[in-house]
DNA sequence: CTCGGGATGCGT
DNA sequence: CGCATCCCGAGG
């Protein structure tokens, strides 16, 4: 595998990567989805570490929201939404493939953040511009459901600011939701190259 | 229990 | 645009 740009500079700052701490994620679920661009995603199975720079997200903003899966109500399955910020959400769609969230705000607030796409960093292959296939190409299943990312090895961190400007429009694959598929609730990295649809 | 549909991706 | 392929949630 190339010794990619990405990786280069992460590899610069990787002194000062940090862990991001619970609050980061117990915080209004648009300004964590905008916030959460630029960091990176980290992945540790076995001695193989994979890492992937985020670069495309949408926020998900609780019971109201239908797209939502809490919109359903607290379930098997949306339990984890409704749960403490800082944990994942993962899950399948379509029978083949995998989605994953990051759970924010309060708990009971049911609100979280799917990440979309993400730039290679490390130890990646394959395409990772959608969200199916960023989960296939860090390793990610519903075994990593309800998983906390304050773990050492499955986490997010941060490096040093990065600048770029986020350019934001409606979610995609949500049309049916009337209003709600109308609002700008999806942020991406402007011009970046590993965005699902530009 | 059955059944309809989905926060996708890929090929036609 | 069709379809893979399975889980979920609603309804009987």
């Amino acid at each position: 595998m190339n010794y990619s740009t990405a990786e280069f500079l992460f590899s610069l700052l990787n002194q000062r990567v940090q862990k991001l701490p619970r609050e980061f994620y117990d915080r209004d679920t648009q300004l964590v989805a905008r916030e959460l661009l630029g960091k990176f995603l980290i992945h540790k199975t076995g001695d193989i570490e994979r890492i992937g720079k985020i670069v495309e997200v949408e926020a998900y903003l609780g019971e109201h929201d239908l797209p939502a899966h809490s919109a359903k109500g607290r379930t098997a399955r949306t339990e984890i939404m409704f749960g403490p910020p800082g944990h994942t959400y993962v899950y399948l769609i379509y029978g083949i493939h995998h989605c994953m969230n990051v759970v924010t705000e309060r708990e009971g607030h049911a609100s979280a953040v799917l990440l979309r796409a993400v730039e290679p960093v490390k130890n990646l292959e394959g395409r990772t511009n959608g969200p199916g296939l960023l989960c296939r190409a860090m390793g990610i299943d519903k075994r990593l459901n309800g998983h906390d990312l304050l773990s050492d090895d499955f986490y997010i961190a941060e490096s040093e600011a990065e600048k770029f400007s986020t350019v934001k429009g409606p979610r995609i694959g949500v049309d049916y939701a009337k209003h709600w598929a109308k609002r700008h609730l999806r942020f991406y990295i402007k011009g970046n190259a590993f965005v699902s649809k530009p």
